[in-house]
DNA sequence: AGCACGCCGACT
DNA sequence: GTCGGCGTGCTC
């Protein structure tokens, strides 16, 4: 099969509605070269313009229109073959292209973009001035110059032409030049220089010289610059070396590291397990070496239970094996705790993949797994990707986490796709949480998946103790954050010089500017949703589509200087608390605060250290933090998460507050929580209260039922977006006709519910409406060849030209 | 989406 | 007569 002829391309940049594999015919020159998973470049289309593509197959067989393959860009597979085939189910389970389905299993800085460029002939020899005009020699004598193909846009800019001129399709027509089409990738390998000497120089040396020669003799090599340190040479010595021969330079690929790897840790040797954590570790380890067990579980275990331990227990099983691992967090700021753990486990085979680090650093993480360098994989979403050859086994941590599932396209879900990997490749899946997902804790009660659970909590410490207030109870003094309730405890564990952890929640606390005058919120002109102040430059933001602009008093829709933005927010919390503790050294945390790369990094560390006695900040502070010496917990309003009318609501709000409560008393001393609310009869917040998930779990179960919300359905959203708003609205309209006709016609066997199309929850982004229609159903392979199909269909309707429609299966919220 | 082909109006 | 408008159909 090597020396198939035939080569089933993905192509890039084709539209939804016509993407599949195009064949194309290998030329003898590269057959035998050209494997699945290389990248190369294709003509496509009328115009047959160049594209890249990335080769699914190779087949004996080729239709009767086929082109020619144009040429190889990897000179081995960017993917392999499970790779490949996860990128077929991808594109068939959330309604995207091939090509899309492959983009995040490459790091970005290695995708491939076509340029055009442009070359001399080399069998052109007439540099004769007089046969030119000025621009087109111009022309040569830049290419002259530069020795090699130059980008077509410069070529254009140092003469003047432009691509279409009859100056430079003379040029072209001549032969004088010709297009070269390159790919490049936007980083390349980074490589450092070394220094070694050459075998059986001879010549004539200066006694220093002669020294350096030695010691570089001895070390067998080094860079300059260790040279010069070791031998106290001035780099003008080396050169000598260098230019009497007596010393090459050579280079060698480097890989460029995220900064947190200069951290020192020490490996640690001996993993100390309580009786329960080592039980549910052998019985995990039983289960993951079972190959006719499940090849997925669930461990569940309240906050604070150790199932870190047990995971990376669990993991290092594994590699023992000499299986890989891969360990996904919910976001990046705690991939840092994450790696520390690991590195002291696995050393400096943990490779780490997440959006933080530089598009370098996350090209040479991945280089380092996909040669087997690294064989641990910490990372966020993406990380589900990562090259890790023997898989064994994927930890997917905080398992109910909407960061897991991915917004734009490809709208996958990693849990999904972690198990599907694992299916595949022979390796566990174990899903991680102390309060799951109602989907998945259901499919553990109904031995679906393997169920794991840790009940207490690890060494002596105990749950916290957990308060609701009644803020209407409470005599409201004038909208402030802190009840009494609250001030006096805050006060209490201050004296006893511990730290407070004050959780405000994000909506509602963010700053919207309105006019005093008309009462009208500043919004944004392209999207329906209102700005907000960010103090850090003194501007209102739209956190929608990036538009900003300063500060002004002066109110857009009346005129008046009457704007102004009300304090709330994380500011006039840490505002208040100064005024009640004054003495307290107080850390806010937002994304206001938390700008610099490493910041929310660094000032976790001093909260650790004890560098401050109080942190107030956004959901941030909620999740995944470990400090042994706080002992108090503040929720300043619970309301806000409860608030929205989203179907997952209640299982957000007892999630948030269960996490938020939970870091409370991790370490020697009991921990305390007060949770503000004005409605406290809600049943969420009393269960959150007493951190009892399974019967919130079984409250939520009827409601879900009721209401035939997931895990009783499956959700799917097809979105419509376009400028012209009547427009859009018909269009899913038109949609949801056919889509019935279509159900009654040939589908007819299919369980569908489809609510009517309504504007997105905010039905304006960067000056395009946006309409939903959710659709209730099985996810079977039936139901996804019918949305395909009306997908296809809907694309090819001309009236509709200036509307996309997309499909998002299983969307963590509908709003 | 992006391009070529083709069939009608305005103009040298 | 021809240049160029954009409606239509295809993408190995």
């Amino acid at each position: 099969m090597h020396n198939a002829p035939f080569a089933q391309v993905a192509v890039e940049n084709t539209a939804y509605h016509f993407d599949k594999l195009f064949t194309y015919r290998i030329p003898s020159a590269l057959r035998g070269k050209v494997q699945p998973g290389m990248r190369v470049s294709v003509p496509f289309g009328t115009g047959n313009r160049l594209r890249v593509g990335l080769v699914f197959a190779l087949t004996q067989e080729g239709g009767e229109k086929v082109k020619d393959l144009h040429s190889l860009l990897d000179p081995e597979p960017a993917l392999d073959a499970s790779m490949v085939e996860l990128a077929r189910w991808m594109s068939e389970r959330y309604y995207c292209t091939l090509f899309e389905a492959t983009k995040g299993m490459i790091p970005t800085g290695y995708h491939l973009r076509l340029k055009k460029q442009v070359a001399l002939c080399p069998v052109f020899t007439d540099f004769d001035r007089q046969n030119y005009t000025d621009a087109q020699w111009c022309v040569i004598q830049a290419l002259q110059r530069a020795k090699q193909p130059l980008p077509l846009e410069k070529v254009c800019e140092v003469s003047g032409l432009e691509e279409k001129s009859p100056e430079f399709s003379d040029l072209l027509e001549r032969g004088v030049v010709q297009p070269v089409h390159t790919a490049a990738s936007r980083v390349g390998d980074a490589a450092a220089r070394r220094l070694r000497p050459v075998a059986g120089f001879s010549g004539k040396l200066t006694p220093r010289q002669q020294e350096v020669f030695r010691t570089l003799q001895d070390a067998g090599e080094a860079s300059e610059k260790e040279l010069c340190y070791f031998t106290g040479a001035s780099a003008g010595v080396v050169r000598a070396l260098l230019d009497k021969g007596a010393v090459e330079a050579f280079t060698y690929e480097v890989y460029r590291r995220p900064a947190f790897f200069d951290e020192e840790v020490s490996l640690s040797e001996k993993m100390a397990l309580s009786p329960e954590q080592e039980q549910v570790f052998a019985s995990l380890r039983r289960e993951c070496e079972d190959p006719a067990g499940f090849h997925c579980a669930l461990l569940y275990g309240v906050t604070g239970s150790g199932k870190t331990a047990v995971f990376l227990k669990l993991a290092q099983a594994v590699r023992d094996q000499g299986k890989g691992v891969i360990v996904m967090v919910p976001e990046i700021s705690l991939t840092g705790q994450a790696i520390r753990q690991f590195r002291r486990w696995f050393g400096d085979s943990v490779a780490v993949f997440h959006s933080g680090l530089s598009l370098g650093e996350r090209l040479d993480e991945w280089k380092r797994v996909k040669r087997g360098e690294a064989s641990v994989v910490v990372g966020t979403r993406s990380a589900v990707f990562a090259p890790v050859a023997h898989l064994g086994l994927i930890v997917v941590d905080e398992e109910q986490e909407h960061t897991y599932k991915s917004e734009t396209s490809p709208r996958y879900d990693a849990r999904e796709v972690a198990r599907y990997r694992c299916g595949q490749e022979g390796a566990f899946c174990l899903l991680s949480s102390a309060t799951p997902s109602v989907e998945y804790f259901r499919m553990a009660q109904e031995g679906k998946i393997g169920f794991h659970k840790l009940k207490a909590r690890f060494g002596d410490a105990q749950l916290p103790q957990v308060q609701v207030v009644d803020r209407n109870q409470e005599g409201v003094r004038d909208g402030g954050n802190f009840g009494p309730v609250l001030a006096g405890a805050l006060q209490e564990n201050f004296r006893l010089g511990r730290q407070s952890i004050l959780l405000l929640n994000r909506r509602g606390y963010h700053t919207f500017a309105s006019c005093q005058n008309c009462h009208e919120v500043v919004v944004c002109p392209h999207c329906s949703i209102s700005l907000t102040y960010h103090s850090a430059n003194g501007r209102l933001l739209c956190h929608y589509c990036g538009y900003s602009v300063p500060f002004s008093h002066r109110c857009p829709s009346c005129g008046k200087e009457a704007v102004t933005f009300r304090g709330t927010g994380t500011q006039r919390a840490e505002a208040e608390l100064r005024e009640l503790l004054p003495e307290a050294r107080v850390l806010r945390l937002d994304t206001d605060a938390v700008g610099a790369k490493y910041a929310l990094e660094k000032m976790l560390d001093q909260f650790a250290r004890g560098e401050y006695d109080v942190m107030v900040g956004t959901q941030m502070v909620a999740k995944g933090l470990n400090f042994e010496n706080v002992t108090l917990v503040g929720v300043l309003s619970a309301d806000q998460a409860l608030y929205s009318d989203d179907f997952r609501s209640n299982e957000r709000t007892f999630d948030l507050l269960t996490q938020v409560v939970g870091r409370a008393g991790r370490g020697r001393f009991p921990g305390t929580a007060i949770v503000q609310t004005y409605v406290p009869e809600n049943p969420v917040l009393h269960l959150a209260a007493r951190q009892d998930y399974e019967a919130f779990y079984q409250q939520e179960l009827l409601f879900r039922r009721a209401m035939l919300y997931p895990p009783f359905v499956d959700l799917l959203v097809i979105g419509f977006v376009g400028e012209k708003e009547p427009l859009v609205r018909e269009s899913a309209e038109t949609f949801l006709r056919r889509l019935g006709e279509l159900a009654r016609e040939k589908y007819s066997e299919l369980p569908l519910r489809v609510l009517r199309p309504s504007p997105a929850a905010v039905a304006k982004v960067n000056n395009k409406y946006r309409y939903k229609l959710l659709i209730k159903c099985r996810n079977s392979s039936a139901l996804r060849t019918m949305i395909a199909q009306l997908l296809r269909e809907f694309a090819g309707l001309r009236r509709y030209h200036a509307v996309t429609a997309y499909a998002d299966p299983n969307p963590y919220r509908i709003l």
